[in-house]
DNA sequence: AAGAAAAGTGTGACCGGTTACATTTTCAAT
DNA sequence: ATTGAAAATGTAACCGGTCACACTTTTCTT
């Protein structure tokens, strides 16, 4: 492997010239420049990364930590935050914490060990104060947390209120809800906008909200339940898009006709909302630019440049597809 | 930050001892040893992994290589090579290609600065001779390479041939083909093991066979126009489950029954097939186990340990599920 | 009890960059 | 010609580990 010194010696500098040449600060003079970066290309040499981190504290490395990428809302995000780190010179870690905190911070600590720059947290699991702790630039997706950690999440309340509200206005007259796991901010903040628009309705009542856990399977159970038990049933809203397709899953497994016998709206716009037959009305939220946007206060964090604003809400989106009428 | 010097310090001894502690080699006598791991214990010390990587000229941490996380056979890789990974103790790079040789070649460069032990390549676009110079421990899943280069894959041409002949036992009559990019070998693999099985009868016709490009979308607009131009049409092996999903969509869209008019089977076995209505027949690759293999085989060749097999090929499983009859 | 082998520990070079500081050269201003 | 700032370059310490080698101490062998 060439090293700096190789070079150095070929082009008959010394090892600061070339670093100031590798790196443009510093005075060097344009003929030095020209031979060092001659020889650089000829020796077709790139200095080594993990020297230069270990010097600088820094790695150019940034970690995503989700979940389960396996989940589709996931890959979609994990996407634009790595297109958006390359256009910034960082390469992307992925670490699936499978929901569990122990393996969150232990995945923390050895991205310390590895200098890894920064941090993106997707519906992460830790607590507040583990938050504090971490001693790593942080930008928090999909979950709000009291405090002053930057995050990047979308109108959660107002969505499902207007996913609900949309139900109704379409004629539907009995909503039941999926909601997802009972100690998750976003998912009982889709269920609270829920509640917001039907809890004085005279048909409603606490039955007609089930668990999916954010679950495919589980919500094609809790659907099928759901409408047995209550056959009044004739629309629903799930709180994300991955029960929202097992909703239609089981309301056809039913034999049920969507959109009319019963309507399903989703939440989040994941492309597998398009991938199924009806196609999945939804309140999508602008996931592409959610994790641009993360990537890009966690550069400005870590390069300690102003943030604008700490907390970022993006407006969601009504796609109205097939399974509303 | 604490170093090595400062529990070498505190521990009274010297860094080497403190090495051989963290490192368990060499002789350190037990009362040492315990002294040492106090005193690490106490600083909640924990070795600086870019430092040793400098040393080593290793870094655990391998990366994945692939097209588009985005594309729904990814993620379950993805998890599994993770999975297997932090077992060993290694961490994952993602990269995404978007199917660019030269992007491929790009971040192969940065991962070499980086010390990257290794590289899991899937679905690549790298020229033979590429790989050969690629200077790191390289594993190959998906696609295959003449050369010695070690591979992970599954039995595409007897899968096809499996699929397409459990069309025609199922009693369907004219069967089309949805193929995927005409550039990539497994998809001219899967088409090969259609032709083998379907060449020879009295209906087939080239035109039977469309590229769907192992895109949902395009599969959805190859199946309509298929479907329109040849009536005749009952069945259809799909390429891959991404296009089978699309053919699914396409045949509702058009309003024919699945199984009964068309009956169609996929490729892959991922999740989504079962996501949707009815659920993708498919002729399931084992792809947990494929990225568990791939992570191993990786390991092993960072490891110097010696692979019984540079190139390991995967049964298929026949998955009958509710898009045949 | 002597000598050899094993056990225990330390010193300092090394990995390959960056940069503070020192030194030398250039050049415009006086 | 002198001066002093700017320009150009070099030296060596530093980042935080690892390990070859040297050295000392303990244990075993005969």
């Amino acid at each position: 492997m060439t090293t700096i010194r190789d070079i150095a010696k070929a082009a008959e500098v010394s090892v600061a010239t070339v670093s100031r040449v590798l790196n443009n600060n510093g005075y060097v003079h344009v003929d030095t420049r020209a031979r060092v970066l001659k020889i650089i290309k000829e020796f077709n040499y790139r200095p080594n990364a993990v020297a230069r981190s270990l010097y600088k504290k820094q790695s150019n490395t940034i970690a995503l930590i989700l979940p389960d990428i396996t989940n589709p809302f996931f890959p979609e995000l994990a996407k634009a935050v790595e297109d958006a780190l390359n256009l910034y010179g960082y390469t992307l870690m992925l670490c699936n914490s499978d929901e569990r905190p122990l393996k969150e911070r232990e995945y923390v600590e050895i991205l310390k060990q590895k200098y890894v720059d920064g941090v993106i947290l997707v519906s992460h699991t830790l607590a507040p104060e583990d938050l504090e702790r971490l001693g790593l630039p942080v930008v928090i997706v999909d979950r709000n947390v009291h405090g002053k950690i930057p995050t990047v999440l979308s109108n959660n309340i107002g969505g499902a209120r207007r996913g609900t509200r949309f139900l109704k206005e379409k004629g539907y007259k009995v909503i039941a809800h999926l909601r997802g796991p009972e100690n998750i901010v976003t998912s009982n903040e889709r269920y609270q906008g829920y509640l917001d628009v039907v809890a004085d309705e005279s048909w409603f009542h606490e039955g007609l909200t089930a668990v999916g856990n954010y679950n495919m399977k589980e919500s094609v159970t809790a659907t099928k339940e759901l409408i047995t038990k209550y056959p009044e049933i004739d629309a629903i809203f799930s709180g994300n898009d991955v029960m929202g397709v097992g909703a239609v899953k089981a309301v056809q497994e039913m034999g049920k006709q969507i959109p009319d016998d019963i309507g399903i709206i989703g939440f989040d716009g994941i492309t597998l909302g398009e991938m199924i037959y009806p196609e999945l009305t939804t309140i999508a939220q602008p996931i592409y630019e959610m994790g641009v946007l993360a990537a890009r206060m966690l550069i400005k964090l870590i390069e300690n440049k102003p943030l604008n604003t700490t907390f970022y809400e993006f407006p969601i989106k009504l796609i109205e597809r097939k399974t509303t009428r």
